[in-house]
RNA sequence: GGAGGGGUGGCCGAGCGGUCAAUGGCAGCAGACUGUAAAUCUGCCGGACUUUGUCCUACGAAGGUUCAAAUCCUUCCCCCUCCA
């Protein structure tokens, strides 16, 4: 029931606590797919309970890849993820399987789906060289500097925005040309080869905070404090991605004896709270889907949802 | 009972006669987003309008002083600390 030789990928999108990932395995399961993670903290081999990680019961149910794949103390990117993520759909397909991608980093997905300027990689050395003049001589150093070099950027970037602004100067600093020339470049585009089929859930935000609230408890009985004193232990340089998880500066201080553990927990559901609310910015904005559901996802989505994915075609079974 | 200190917008908290609808912070709402994105950043945030402005309601309550009060005085209510 696929056309030519384009093979079906499903792409599966929604804020924290929307039930992607049971959407996914669900679908996985009633079609014989892979789930491919697009979830740039569920990629760490750290703190799997506290970014909701897949359990094992949910591995056995169907395979799941590209969780757990960095170790904490590397630093994706989310060119890295669009290579490990086309080559595990790849071995989907060449398996005969449904790759099911889902995540909640929009712009991983958006790598993906309409991939990036082309641009070299910048060397460690130049970003920690950037990151330096930032610090040590101030954010107007930074903006100084950008505006002589890259006056497009600069007018586009707000001063307060120090990961886009050192990114723009790292990337001058390491090819000798102004970001915004590099993005003038086509991007990438979608992967030759491949439909995407997408589905975002959008369920209201009350919904999702008291779903957020529930988990973040369950998180807390299923062990979270100890991974995140296993991870603290490891005494990471501060700008390691994994250190950005959401709720693991929260219990930290908690663990540090610095705020009360309820403090602590209220704190870590709000910033989960306010975290769903950019996806949510970023999905109803930057992000378009086939198939958007307004609800967080339950069995009764299901007949709607597998409609959809059979509508849509299936995997060349050439 | 006595001595002090307080009660400020959803919360915390500055202000202590005019330039105060009231600094900050938090929460909330909206938005931006091309390689560390669970990041980073921006705007709004008492109400109503003809929205770089006007009006109304506001700083525990009620009175008063003053051209003018969240700010001073009086009484009352409530909270906290210390002494009994």
């Amino acid at each position: 029931m696929a056309s030519g030789c384009d093979r079906t990928v499903l792409v599966v999108a929604g804020p924290t606590a929307s039930g992607k990932s049971a959407l996914a395995l669900a679908a996985a399961q009633e079609f014989g797919g892979t789930v491919v993670n697009a979830d740039s903290m569920q990629l760490y081999d750290a703190l799997p309970i506290l970014t909701a990680q897949p359990t094992k019961a949910d591995r056995k149910a169907a395979p799941h890849v590209l969780y757990g794949v960095l170790r904490p103390d590397d630093v994706g990117t989310a060119q890295d993820w669009r290579g490990m993520a086309l080559r595990e759909i790849e071995g989907a397909h060449a398996a005969g399987r449904l790759p099911i991608v889902v995540g909640g980093t929009g712009l991983y997905l958006r790598t993906l789906m309409s991939g990036l300027a082309p641009m070299p990689e910048i060397p460690a050395g130049i970003r920690t060289k950037v990151r330096l003049l930032w610090d040590e001589q101030g954010s107007s150093a930074v903006r100084a500097r950008l505006e002589q070099v890259d006056p497009n950027i600069a007018a586009r970037l707000k001063p307060g925005d120090r990961q886009r602004q050192l990114r723009a100067l790292e990337v001058f600093e390491a090819t000798g040309r102004p970001l915004s020339l590099w993005q003038q470049e086509a991007a990438e585009g979608p992967p030759p080869g491949l439909r995407l089929a997408s589905i975002l859930l959008q369920p209201d935000r009350t919904t999702l905070r008291a779903g957020i609230a529930a988990r973040f408890g369950a998180m807390l009985e299923a062990g979270a404090l100890a991974e995140v004193e296993a991870l603290m232990a490891l005494d990471l340089p501060g700008d390691r991605p994994i250190l950005r998880a959401v709720g693991l500066p929260q219990l930290a201080a908690a663990l540090r004896q610095e705020i009360d553990l309820d403090q602590a927990v209220s704190r870590a559901i709000i910033a989960t709270g306010q975290y769903a609310k950019r996806q949510d910015t970023w999905f109803r904005h930057q992000f378009i889907a086939d198939l958007t559901i307004r609800s967080q996802f339950s069995e009764k989505n299901l007949d709607e949802i597998f409609s959809f994915i059979r509508r849509f075609g299936l995997t060349d079974p050439d």
